[in-house]
DNA sequence: GCAATATAAACGGTTTCCGATATACTGGAA
DNA sequence: TTCCAGTATATCGGAAACCGTTTATATTGC
């Protein structure tokens, strides 16, 4: 199973920040473009074409599904969760980059004491 | 100053463990790819291709350049390094992804209590 | 001198990005 | 009641990036 997880990895920023915006919980595409900004603090906006194109093809992959309104008001919205592997893929990837931060603060540190 | 180096930002996987690999010295190409499945532990592997058309782009960009190689055997070899801007630009990065980190756990962590 | 490995690079197809645009609904202000 | 700004989804088309394969050479060890 670690294997077919890797097999999704790396996720690109964009792919990255859709799915952690659903993490807390189902969104509309709307409420996703919002919560990225948001969560980049506007060092980086997904856009509508890189949003909806993305969350077509995390839907064929099986990471992401549509989920009914329950009992919205603006008939327009369009929810999206994940789904459990899609959760997965997600833990996996902030758990590869945990690594990668590791070695990459190791090496930033390391030039920064050669040159001091 | 931060807003210039914002616009290279997020950085592309292939582009970031590129970077990652020239922060610790100069390297030719081979040896990147090598770096980067090391560093990467065999979960993330760059081909020639991805290899190459990147550093094209990062030359054209400023953040890596060509070095002569002081005194080597092997005639082949080419050898990248970082300048000050692709230096800036891959710490930026990561400071930006430490940032992420700390929002992703904590959505996840607050998913895992929720269920337990 | 042969085989294996190291190294760079081009090539071409596919995937992904992403801004612009279109369309339509909503809520409140004028 | 009209109007407008904001909300919301979607498509389109070009640009950028990805990436495996192939080609070409140099080097190294036998």
């Amino acid at each position: 199973m670690k294997e077919t997880l890797s097999s999704y990895l790396p996720l690109s920023p964009a792919t990255l920040h859709t799915l952690l915006a659903l993490v807390d919980g189902d969104k509309h595409g709307y409420a996703i473009m919002q919560e990225v900004a948001r969560q980049a603090d506007g060092q980086f906006k997904l856009g509508p074409g890189t949003l909806y194109d993305g969350l077509a093809r995390l839907m064929e992959k099986g990471l992401v599904l549509e989920v009914a309104a329950s009992e919205e008001a603006d008939k327009r919205r369009r929810y999206y969760r994940l789904t459990p592997l899609g959760m997965k893929v997600v833990t996996a990837e902030v758990k590869r980059l945990e690594g990668v931060l590791v070695e990459a603060k190791r090496s930033l540190q390391a030039v920064k004491v050669r040159k001091a």
